[in-house]
DNA sequence: TTCGTTCACATACCGATGGTAGGTGAGAGA
DNA sequence: TCTCTCACCTACCATCGGTATGTGAACGAA
């Protein structure tokens, strides 16, 4: 670790505006949390925010990248956990709806980043970190001739949407049933996919 | 027909807010336009504005709720068309797909919508004006044994979602093979809940 | 027709918020 | 030790949503 002084504080001190910016974005909403809320918080000034960072647009990129990943990351394990491709496949959609669920992911992942960084940049942003295993995934159960031959992105653009529409839902059902029920109906869809 | 010039008046200021707004609001996004540039377009003033509605917010539920009558009303037009229950569903459902990927619709109704008002709210807006179609054309369906019984929630919200998400991404994708396969992609999801 | 009231706005103003410019002191390299 | 860089701070600005107060036309009662 020949990391200097410098880059040492330099990284706390990133590290601080980004956890409190998460915390504080999935609490309370990007528009409703302002910057100096945070470097309140986060026990910095705002200049030091405007050196890591260009503007609240960026923080709230860099954080929402975070989320996704952590997201991706639990999605990707869970696949990989398995060898059978079409295992891979439900047990991927599974944890992303158990994962997407938790708190302090949906606001900031599913409600903000659209409307903050505009659809079509937090699309790509999503297609890095867990919408390309779909993608994956698909296409390799077409090669091995499981799920009908197809065009991927618009199938993988339904499921996609359909499993966050279904996380939102989750978050603010409290009954547990609903859980369960939406992880059954998600299972028969896919099911459905098998040629 | 026994208005009063008050009440024209009235009605006459409300209506070119309303339309400056819905332009503004889709092209530009919720949180680019300002109540300058509002008021400017509409040619009356900020103190009109704020006799009409409560705030920027209010003014943004307004024009969300026309543009999700219009929809509803594509919908449910399209639905009723078609006598048999089953043919209602998907009807809809593909007329839903072309009502949302016009413009002016997206980013108000799918982007900024659950992001200026909150999900919740969001969610009871669009439960009214076009998911309510849609969890009453699955129940009808299940009640004449078309669709095998199962909590109609989980269910509509995975489909409602799957269409939301599609809709965006057809909107930015130029290629008009996409639609096509997107609406095949979808027939086959639908046609996979018949029992 | 008169006259007081209401209503649909207009004007002037305020606080807060995102963003910027210039400065400062500690740490790194020579 | 000297100099320069860099991480950060302070003071300030422009803009924006929101509000308090004013005003003239339209309406209803007499």
């Amino acid at each position: 670790m020949g990391q200097t002084a410098r880059e040492r504080q330099r990284e706390r001190t990133r590290r601080r505006l980004l956890d409190v910016s998460r915390e504080l974005f999935a609490t309370e909403g990007y528009g409703a949390v302002g910057l100096a809320e945070i470097v309140a918080a986060a026990e910095v000034t705002k200049g030091a925010l405007y050196h890591h960072f260009s503007g609240k647009a960026d923080l709230f990129r860099a954080v929402l990248r975070e989320v996704q990943e952590d997201v991706g990351r639990r999605v990707a394990g869970a696949a990989d956990a398995r060898e059978d491709p079409w295992e891979r496949l439900t047990a991927g959609c599974q944890e992303f709806l158990t994962a997407a669920t938790g708190p302090g992911i949906q606001r900031i992942m599913l409600v903000d980043g659209p409307a903050v960084l505009g659809w079509n940049e937090w699309r790509g942003m999503d297609e890095e970190s867990s919408a390309r295993h779909l993608g994956e995934a698909l296409a390799e159960l077409m090669e091995h001739g499981v799920v009908a031959r197809q065009p991927v992105a618009p199938l993988a653009h339904l499921l996609s949407g359909a499993m966050n529409e279904a996380a939102l839902w989750l978050a603010t059902s409290a009954q547990p049933q609903d859980m369960a029920d939406t992880r059954a109906a998600l299972a028969r869809l896919l099911e459905a996919l098998r040629a």
